[in-house]
Formats: C-alpha cells, structure tokens, sequence
RNA sequence: GCUCCUUUAGCUCAGUUGGCUAGAGCACCUGACUCUUAAUCAGGGUGUCCAGGGUUCGAAUCCCUGAAGGGGCACCA
C-alpha cells in the first residue's frame, strides 16, 4: 500500500492502531485464543454456564457505554452474546478497552449471569484485542443492502446480515445429506479432469485456456458425462460427481458462469429408476433439512411428496399448447404451427427442435408443481436412447420444479454407431454456427465401443436445488462469491 | 444485446423551480453517566454529490457521452 487518501473515519482507526503498537500492544502479534464455549450454546443452556468461567472470541458489533459501565455486544461463529464491562473489574484496561472500535476482534474471559433486565451476558475479567479492524463496519439498523457491495464483499455482508450466513449453513447440510443420499446407495464419488482438450456432455460454449510446457489449448469442462461414462465402462457399476462446471454464457437470476453440477451414472439402470431415486433424493432433502415435505418457495407451496407427476413433453405440449406434435411428421407442418403460436423457430429444422421450442414458451413456466416431463425428441438429446417403441423419441426425464428445470435424465445411449452418427449431426450443426453444438469425441465413440452396459445418468444444478431448498430467487444468493465484473 | 430505474458522508437515505458554506440518522471524535440493549444527554460534519464533457453569472439538480448496479425483455439450460 503507498499513500493513501484516508477519509477522517479511517485515520482514527489507523491512528489508534499506531498508538497501540508503539505501546508494544500490537494486536495482529496474537495466534491463538483459547475458546471454551459459543454463544448459541449458552444462550441455550443458560444454566448449565450460569456462574461459570467461559472464554469467548468474537468481533464487537455494538458499544452501549454507561460511564464506568458498559455493554458491547460479541458476535461469534454462532451468535451474539452480550459483554458487561465494569471498570471496578478491569481497573487496568477499562479505560483502553472503551477506544475499541466495532469491527474488532477480542477474546475474553469472565463469568456467564443475566443482567438486572435479564439478559444474558458475561461479567468480564479480562480481554484481549486479537485483531484491530482498520474498516468500518455497516450501520447497525439498515446493515448492507447494496447488492453489489454485498457480493464484491461477501465477508462483510455474512457479518452484518446473518440470514446469509444462514442460507449457507444450509447450502452445507445439503451437500452432506446430497452425499450421504449417494453413499448409502452404494455410489462412489470419483473426481474426473475440469480441464480437457474437448468440452462435451452438454450444448454450451466453454471457456478456453492453454497449457503452456505442452503448448495446446484445453477447455474448462462444461458437464460431468462423458468421463464418469467412461467410468461405468471401466467397470464401476455407481457412480457420482459433486463439482463445479464452467459455461461461458450470459448470466441472470438462474445463471452464473460457473456452477455446481451433480452427476451420477448407475449400470443396469433406465430413466424410469433414475426417475425413482430422484423423487427420493428431493423428499430425503425435504425432510432432513427442512423437515416436511412441503417447500415454501415465495409466494407457492411446493409438495415433494411422493410420487412426482410424470407427463409426456409430447402430451404437456397438447396439454397447454393446443397441438399434437404427434402427429406431425413433416417440418414445414411443425413450422406452421410454432407460426400459429406466435414461436420463433426460424433457425429449427426438424420437429423435435420445434416441439422443444413450444414447450419452452407455452410449458415451462407454468410446471409449479414437481412433475417429471419424459420423452424428449432425439433431435435435442445426443447422448440418450430412443425408445424403442417410437425412435422419434428418447428414454429422458426432465424434473420442473417451479417452472425451472431442476434435474435431467435420462437411458444413457450406448450404441457406439448411433452415437458416431449423433456425434456427426452435432458436428454438422457446429460448422453451420451452432457454438453450442457438441464437439466430435472420439475417444469416447471407442468407450462405447468397448462397451458400455445399459445405464441410468441424471444431472441435477445444485445451485438451483439450493434455491429451491433455501427460498432464494437469485443463484448469487446461493453462491459465495458470484461471478463480478472488476471496477474500472 | 435492448429497455426502464438507481448512483450524494464508512452505512441507510433526504436534497424543492438551477441560487448562500450540501443535509439527517447510524457510525466516528470530545465530554457526562456503574444494568444498557437501535442506551441517553451536550458539542463536533469527517464529502472526488459515479466519471468526463457541455449549457449557465451560478450545476448534486438541466443536456450529451461513458461506467457500475438493480428490474423487465431477448439469448441461454
């Protein structure tokens, strides 16, 4: 740091701070404090402490002085607790200790008792600056509401706003009840590379970067699939991958370049299983973290009770939409009939792309309740497998939760030549513009190749099931540290 | 990418029709106070009014350009 132009605020605290050190009190000399207890814990067993020595650190976050008595308010991992400190049991500091600023960071250690207004507090004996804070912390009563500070400055914002905190104890418990789902049903949890030559499993545009001692470009992964695949063919049965993935696209109140992707494969598996787990998966997390199988998410009532509504993309599409995708075969006749409703669909060319389109605008939004959309055209889903029974379609699950899609499975195509052909259509697509067309893996054509047993794949956007499960509308208010423009 | 709104003290916000030295609360500084809790009382304003141009005797205010953020639309899973 050179010379800076501090406003007034600052210079006194940076002022206090020389003033300490020349005292040889410098505060950041300190390494460890000895903690006995939290806050939480003895506000909610205030008789087990009562009159018991504890030993607690926090940040000061409130000062309400009364001449030779005071009262500052500790915040800790936990909560708050409040300090009363008496200049008759501190003769030595007292007086150092009230030019404390908020924002400080103190151990101290005293005696747990309930004031004259009952509130509980620790007598203090004696305390000790751990850490000086050279910022000032936001008011009190209005806290940080800016929400570009609060993201630039997550640190602040989980100090002063503690339902923040809050969402992202939450976020931890679901990770480990995610986990815990997955390992007692005999899954294993791999790790497959974030950076790779090619980016596939899924339609986006990658971020791009370059190895320098091999002098070739490599991709940030854009989906889980195609390694953890290869997994299943390497003979693991069960498999998943908890992990953040890299799409280089707009972002809004549903994306951020980089996210949070589950992925799991299981062998001798269809969709229809996968589909089963799923419902289980959402109503475990229900009950463990929320404790009732009904979400409240705004202004709705989501049940995830089992079973989920299971729909045809096909009979939803006649449902909301008014036309039977069904029995249209020809292009030109899909064409016509997005045109009648008002749904672009210039740059499609089969009718599957434009079934999708129309379930997107007339469909999508309107699927509140947990409801599994299947049968996806081929068109839109390379890497599933046709049903047998009709080819158009595939064996694939979409879950909707809240007008969102919230998971996507589905019967993992393992037909090394159908999958070389659907490669080469995606590659058709890519030379004709389509970024976001996959790219030709051949390596992966051999796995199959190899082969690779009937199996059952589901995607889940962990950012969005956090939403869901926390009660947030914006993917930043789930993700630590979202992705920001710099300043300048 | 389009569009509307916002940007004033560390934080939350006022600021009239263009008019004296730019305001309030919290925070901070000085002092008083031995059970306060948005403590109280007395005194103190600590500022690149987002940035850069322009109009004007005079701009936080009006005009232009740009930046950042938020909402809506589009794109996108």
């Amino acid at each position: 740091m050179t010379v800076e132009n501090l406003s007034e605020v600052l210079e006194v605290r940076r002022n206090k701070l020389k003033k300490l050190q020349a005292e040889g009190k410098n505060p950041f000399e300190q390494t460890s404090y000895d903690v006995s207890v939290h806050a939480k814990t003895v506000e909610e067993a205030f008789e087990t402490y009562e009159e018991q020595p504890v030993s607690m650190a926090g940040r000061i976050m409130s000062k309400r002085g009364q001449g030779k008595v005071s009262f500052y308010d500790l915040q800790d991992s936990t909560g708050r607790i409040q300090l009363f400190l008496k200049k008759d049991a501190l003769p030595d500091q007292y007086d150092e200790i009230k030019t404390y600023d908020i924002g400080d960071i103190v151990g101290i250690k005293g005696e747990v008792f309930k004031t004259h207004m009952g509130q509980i507090s620790v007598r203090v004996k004696e305390l000790t600056l751990l850490s000086k804070s050279l910022q000032i912390l936001p008011e009190k009563y209005h806290g940080l509401k800016d929400m570009d500070l609060r993201y630039r400055q997550r640190y602040v914002d989980l100090i002063v706003n503690p339902e923040v905190k809050e969402v992202f104890l939450k976020r931890s418990l679901i990770m480990k009840k995610i986990r815990e789902f997955f390992d007692t049903h005999d899954f294993i949890e791999v790790e497959t590379p974030v950076l790779s030559n090619l980016a596939g499993g899924a339609n986006a545009r990658p971020f791009g970067t370059h190895h320098n001692a091999l002098d070739i470009p490599l991709y940030l992964r854009i989906a889980l699939e195609l390694p953890l695949k290869r997994l299943i063919v390497g003979g693991f049965d069960k498999v998943y991958e908890v992990s953040r993935v890299f799409r280089n696209e707009g972002m809004d109140a549903t994306h951020n370049p980089e996210f949070t992707l589950l992925e799991s494969y299981e062998a001798y598996a269809n969709y229809e299983d996968v589909m089963e787990m799923v419902e289980e998966l959402y109503s475990f997390l229900a009950k463990e973290v929320n404790g009732s199988e009904i979400v409240a998410y705004g202004e709705e009532e989501i049940s995830l009770a089992i079973p989920f509504r299971k729909a045809r993309m096909v009979d939803l599409v006649k449902e909301y939409a008014k036309v039977d995708f069904d029995a249209i075969t020809d292009v030109e006749v899909a064409k016509s009939a997005a045109k009648e409703l008002h749904v672009d669909v210039k740059d499609k060319n089969s009718v599957g792309e434009i079934m999708t389109e129309v379930f997107d605008e007339y469909v999508e939004d309107k699927l509140i309740q947990p409801i599994f959309v299947t049968m996806h055209p081929v068109e839109t889903s390379p890497l599933a497998k046709k049903d047998p029974k009709d080819p158009r379609y595939t064996e694939r699950f979409e879950l909707y939760i809240n007008g969102a899609e919230c998971a996507n499975a589905f019967s993992e195509l393992n037909d090394p030549i159908d999958q070389k052909e659907r490669f080469m259509s995606q590659v058709q697509k890519k030379t004709d513009g389509d970024e976001e067309a996959h790219p030709f893996d051949a390596d992966f054509i051999n796995a199959l190749e190899v082969g690779l047993p009937p199996t059952g794949g589901l995607g889940i956007g962990i950012d969005r099931l956090m939403m869901l499960f926390t009660n947030q509308h914006s993917i930043r208010d789930v993700i630590l540290f979202p992705t920001m423009k710099p300043i300048e």
